[in-house]
DNA sequence: GTCTATACCTTGATAGAC
DNA sequence: GTCTATCAAGGTATAGAC
């Protein structure tokens, strides 16, 4: 790489990043291993140094990886239209959007979290572990605030983000399409109903 | 041990359980090793393989253990009232009233059936794996049976859950007391409204 | 920048003395 | 039944040749 991307545009460590953001999703943090990063790139274990101090370094890079990804669908939900109404009610389809994954694997931002909340050994800062969720979060605030609810915005925020949490974590334990597209239709059908006052 | 209490009631193999129930939910299955449980046992590594063959036999235990515990959760909310819809009520309670271990580690059942959900070597049978969750889900629809509501318990039941899970989902994330408690007082609610037609 | 070899530790699991 | 010693495999991380 004779051209200037600096140290983070590498395509290695690109390729690392996403092998490596797939394996988190897929299998966990924890149950991914090198090797196993190793196995998807092609690229050998010891080479990781290279682009990285440590594991977490890698699960940073990931998170980093996934705000880029989870901006880019706030971004969509925004172009879609101009309404905050519907931008929420765009936004709430995202976990249908990627029913197939979901149903697979769960919440790729939920199931991460969730696993990182647990006590154990990593150091990574508190900030990190909910950043995407802040991004999440934030967003919507800004939506219910377009609406008029100031006072109730975070609320309704957190209420939102909960509700998709938790069909989405039902739907992944019992592998259940069916429900899935239904209680997404119920939270749509409860974003319209609360924000007609 | 000249009593007879058969292999699974040893002293020895009921404390193993008990450590391993403990250690599974504040650190995860996967993250927590034969040591820790030795260490927070007392009872040598090597000790184990007399109770139990494998890891994920001690995993069958804990779950069996867990299934035990929400069976008396349960059976506490059906001695609190005959009517189903105060039964309901108070199973809703549940996450406030282990709020500290909630906010702490999530929830007992689901953040370990997400964590086993991740595609993995270990081959627990995915009925042990949603156990729990049928437990809670079968009471859920018995009592939305009580209440006249043969086609929709169910879905009732599987709302409610998704519902459970998301508050506490996001208040383990965030470490959010409040939001429990609020967020619980709103499924409530929801639980009054939806019976009461 | 890329790769191999390897150090060092912890893991789940076994063997065998007592 | 209880315990120690140990296994083989796999983990993260490092050193150093090219």
């Amino acid at each position: 790489m004779g051209v200037s991307m600096g140290t983070k545009g590498s395509a290695n460590r690109q390729r690392i990043v996403e092998a490596a953001d797939h394996l988190f999703y897929s299998r966990g943090y924890n149950q991914t291993s090198f090797s196993d990063i190793s196995d998807e790139t092609g690229i050998p274990r010891g080479n990781f140094y290279y682009y990285f101090k440590t594991k977490e370094d890698i699960l940073s890079a990931v998170v980093d990886s996934r705000l880029d990804i989870f901006r880019q669908v706030l971004d969509d939900c925004e172009a879609k239209s101009s309404d905050p109404r519907q931008r929420l009610l765009a936004f709430a389809e995202t976990p249908v959007h990627n029913q197939q994954q979901v149903i697979e694997y769960g919440c790729p931002i939920g199931t991460l979290s969730s696993e990182l909340c647990k006590e154990q050994a990593h150091e990574i800062s508190s900030g990190r572990l909910t950043a995407v969720f802040d991004l999440i979060r934030d967003w919507c605030i800004e939506q219910f605030r377009a609406l008029g609810f100031e006072n109730r915005a975070h609320d309704l925020s957190m209420d939102l983000l909960a509700k998709l949490q938790g069909i989405t974590l039902m739907a992944n334990i019992y592998h259940d399409r069916k429900f899935l597209s239904r209680a997404t239709e119920d939270v749509q059908a409860w974003l319209q109903q609360v924000t007609t006052n």
